[in-house]
DNA sequence: GTTGGCACTCAGTCGTGACGAGTGCCAGAC
DNA sequence: GTCTGGCACTCGTCACGACTGAGTGCCAAC
């Protein structure tokens, strides 16, 4: 079949070109890869790959170069799976067992993700949406001073202060404390919101235990921080010194690509919608969402205990990368975090 | 007198250099600036400026460029402070209003430092070193682990968690934390640390009050927290995308700062010991601690409350850059980000 | 101490020509 | 119908050389 072999032709090109940056030509490429036919004939192929649009030539008289339609073909049809070595899989393990806490298992991960693939990584920290409500803690500052504590399944810590418009005896604060813990404990975010503000009502005035709002205050406040930390979720970035290794196309790609580093909005939004089981998205130039990135990739995939996808991880590079080594990369570290989540 | 002449032109060399990134020639310089003198004296002026060390020539019949020594002695006897617009002041104090936490105010004070200078900005969490405790709170989260959650008069939080060698009762926590409170609250960490371990010693034994070691566990870990953190204090970091507009020498220059900018370490030690009462330092290219960051400048100072240093904040960009500017930001900054401190 | 003049240096630029990698096309072989 | 060898053509890259001009250092004169 002939169209077997044009799809081999363009893997071959796919991989020479990652390998070494250049414009593949047929002559090269016969020779490095064992295709059995003769330059000429490959010519004829790459013809008609570049008029299906999955090549193109930066000018005449140079060799072809993927487009990004090829390199989702590439990526959805040719590559084969690159499976972790032992070794590797070892290092996974070892580096990621020493954390100590949530923070720090996303600050490694960050780490083992740009050194193994050489790239930028990009860690979302595990939503909020999912995880439960495992015990709010308040504490008087001061008489109208309370700090809120909540803490929740995934190990996060929130806190926030509150001026109460009233003060507050210890043993009020006591039933206040049970109160809320008892609306909200072991409850996913969104119902904990809910309840808090159905069943939490203000105690009963007049007299001693009159409320005069401090109730309200406080359930608005831990409602403001759940759903606050719900929509703008924070991101770890690691490996930048990788972007040092695009040589050219300096201001068009780094540029944007920096500025969007630190806006983690945009991260996020580039991170797109978590997909669990293994699978692993891969977003290519043009395909992502902001046209400034339109020849940087993402490699992301979701983590999170269970195989509920509670965030997002993965890499942003250039078009021209690595896409099997990267994609499997990427996978088995979210299936080490993953799995340590569901130990923690 | 020439010398003041001389050093009117060495001010000048700098002033163009930074303004027009090219070797400044002594014909350009005297139509740019009013020195009164015709180009061959300004010769004879750069030639003994050079011989001095405080310009040099990239090559010959090229224009002058100042040097490290020559940019000090800018530094220090040359420039004078560009005080910021009174509208850059209010700009500053409204993004800095805004914050709602500490942690905010860090954030947007990075943001707000890259934005005036455009550089990329360092700014460190306040040191816990000075700081006092307020407050120490024990949440028991199941019958052998518990949250230790540190509040800190900076608004900071820390929490650990601690697995206990024997079970506590209701009533057993309750007054394990008001030892602890009464030992370490109002106390600077340090002193918090050594009362912690002296004030709080194992409640005696036996009986149904045993202590099993669970004290100890939990002084350990509080010790442990405030310890810990005293030295690897955090920083933020922003407005990396200022680093494309280093143009050429890019492996050379950017590189090894993108890497400096994810060790944090290494970060803390580049922009040096905090200085107070608006004193600003700068460390031009070989002067800082790393040979690879030579042709790079730190522009730093100290903040924080009622002129104690808890922390610094600064810049780090190219030698060649606008000292007077920069230093006025860097300085506005600190000192509204303190006032800030001051208040919460 | 300052200035004008002058010879010299040398990085950058531009044009030229040779080179070669790579292509498209076509006629012929299997 | 498919593959192959051959051939003319394109065009980017490199090396070479000449030219230009900014800038210098030095010297004699003011």
């Amino acid at each position: 079949m002939q169209e077997d072999r044009r799809l081999a032709v363009l893997r071959a090109i796919v991989e020479d070109y990652v390998a070494t940056e250049e414009p593949v030509g047929s002559k090269a490429l016969v020779e490095r890869h064992g295709l059995g036919v003769s330059p000429a004939t490959v010519r004829n192929d790459m013809a008609v790959l570049e008029d299906e649009g999955y090549i193109t030539q930066p000018h005449t008289s140079a060799g072809r170069v993927p487009t990004d339609k090829g390199y989702r073909l590439f990526v959805d049809r040719l590559s084969t799976v690159k499976p972790m070595s032992s070794a590797e899989k070892r290092a996974i393990a070892s580096f990621l067992d020493g954390a100590v806490d949530l923070d720090d298992v996303v600050t490694r991960s960050v780490r083992l993700l740009s050194q193994l693939t050489r790239q930028v990584a990009v860690v979302q920290y595990p939503t909020l949406s999912r995880s439960t409500v495992r015990h709010v803690e308040l504490v008087a500052l001061a008489p109208t001073k309370l700090l809120v504590v909540l803490i929740l399944s995934t190990g996060r810590v929130e806190q926030r202060l509150v001026e109460l418009p009233a003060e507050l005896t210890e043993d009020a604060l006591a039933e206040l404390r049970s109160r809320v813990n008892q609306a909200a404990t072991g409850e996913v975010i969104a119902d904990a919101v809910r309840r808090l503000r159905e069943a939490v009502p203000e105690a009963p005035g007049p007299g001693p235990d009159r409320d005069d709002g401090v109730t309200r205050a406080v359930v608005e406040t831990l409602a403001d921080a759940m759903e606050d930390h719900r929509s703008d979720a924070r991101v770890a970035v690691g490996g930048a010194a990788n972007l040092a290794r695009y040589g050219d196309s300096f201001d068009s790609a780094v540029r944007p690509l920096l500025e969007a580093l630190e806006e983690h909005v945009v991260l996020l939004r580039l991170l797109g919608e978590a997909t669990v089981g293994g699978t692993v998205t891969v977003r290519i130039g043009a395909e992502g969402p902001y046209e400034q990135l339109s020849s940087t990739s993402v490699v992301a995939t979701g983590y999170g205990p269970r195989d509920e996808a509670l965030a997002t991880l993965g890499i942003v590079g250039p078009t021209r990368m690595d896409y099997p080594g990267t994609m499997s990369a990427v996978r088995a570290v979210a299936r080490y975090v993953s799995r340590i989540l569901d130990e923690g």
